[in-house]
DNA sequence: TCCGCATTAAAACAAACGTTTGATTTATCC
DNA sequence: GGATAAATCAAACGTTTGTTTTAATGCGGA
């Protein structure tokens, strides 16, 4: 059970509970009693409960927007090569596509997904900040590439509408089968692909419509 | 400053605080020191912090379901009695044109369509309860009137594509012109009436997407 | 005026919090 | 194997938290 590294573990069990609980909410004795390590091993470690958390955020928010940003560069790349304007589903794809699959790749990974889902409407602004610093690159990318693929909508318009879509994608990944109303007939938990069918042609449709 | 009841100055603290801050960040001095109360206060009036949070939602979210209610009941009679299904948009408008209506009747309604916001994607599964409790019966009727809208959908689509309303809806309420990011040329704060109509028309399309 | 009730006020409660210290153990290298 | 550094540990730090108690205050009716 403890066969990680100390600092590993304390990021799993962090990951674990800041999605499961959230950040306040969560105690350090909380982390480190599922970590199985000393309450003092957060700040010989990391420093702070804040700097475990963006510890967190780093470890896999940096490799999976590196992946999601290959992806929206090699379709920009792919457009400018054959003149012809990209796609707005592939441009959504190119976003969710690997979001969705990361998060059924493991449980932590499960849990980071949560995270990030909640981190985009957190009040603290420390907290915020440290989340959309991360994000701000990949925003203007996935911004500037609908510009592209969507060159009639106003600026206005593709910046509330890229919101509308981060919107129903953090919800989407944030509720992660937590349901309280379930009505007959209904898939709670559907894959990564199935989700990721349903949220882009959904998505799409939307970005594309007229502007009355 | 102090015309109000206590218990009123109260609750209209705790709203913006709430908001402003999370529930679990703000604190029960932090509410009578804006309220201009005593601590006791709290407990005189409503019992405990968690209650407080309840009055707070109670006083708004009741009068606001209400009017959301009474327009999709409305729409559905005129179906029925018109013998047309109801028109996807107009489920839409019935449900997100008083929400947004509701948020620019004032400071203290838009501090809680923000904390509204927020209560969807709260970790903790005492305030979500609270807060599902009281919008239960309104996420089933509008789920039922969008199956009479687009009957052909199957219950799972229909489900998450209401969920994704849904997120698209509580991100653009919690955001509440707190960005990060904001490109030039861009209307950070459009009023009510400018984003319920990007908002319907943009979901009215990815709700009538065909299922692939 | 005096009584009774609703409200407010000050003070303290135990518990939990993030943080820090200093000693102890474990591992690494010469 | 002994020295040096890394890592872990128990314990306490001072604050802050929600809650509770008890006394004081304000106020309307007999």
């Amino acid at each position: 059970m403890s066969q990680p590294d100390t600092k590993q573990r304390l990021l799993d069990a962090a990951e674990s509970l800041f999605a499961a609980e959230g950040f306040h909410s969560t105690s350090l004795r909380a982390v480190t009693g599922k970590a199985e390590a000393n309450l003092a091993a957060v700040k010989y470690h990391f420093g702070s409960k804040e700097a475990l958390l963006e510890a967190v955020l780093n470890r896999r928010l940096v490799p999976l927007n590196q992946v999601r940003q290959e992806r929206l560069e090699a379709l920009r790349m792919a457009a400018r090569q054959s003149g012809v304007r990209p796609a707005t589903e592939a441009v959504l794809r190119a976003f969710i596509e690997p979001t969705l699959a990361f998060r059924d790749s493991g449980p932590g990974a499960e849990a980071f997904i949560q995270l990030v889902g909640r981190a985009i409407a957190e009040p603290d602004d420390t907290i915020r900040n440290l989340f959309m610093q991360l994000m701000k690159p990949l925003f203007l990318l996935i911004y500037d590439m609908l510009g592209e693929a969507l060159p009639e909508l106003s600026d206005t318009e593709r910046f509330w509408r890229l919101h509308f879509s981060l919107g129903a994608l953090s919800h989407a990944t944030c509720l992660a089968g937590r349901f309280q109303i379930l009505p007959a007939g209904v898939t709670p938990r559907p894959d990564a692909d199935a989700l990721t069918a349903m949220l882009v042609n959904f998505l799409k449709m939307g970005m594309e419509a007229p502007c009355d």
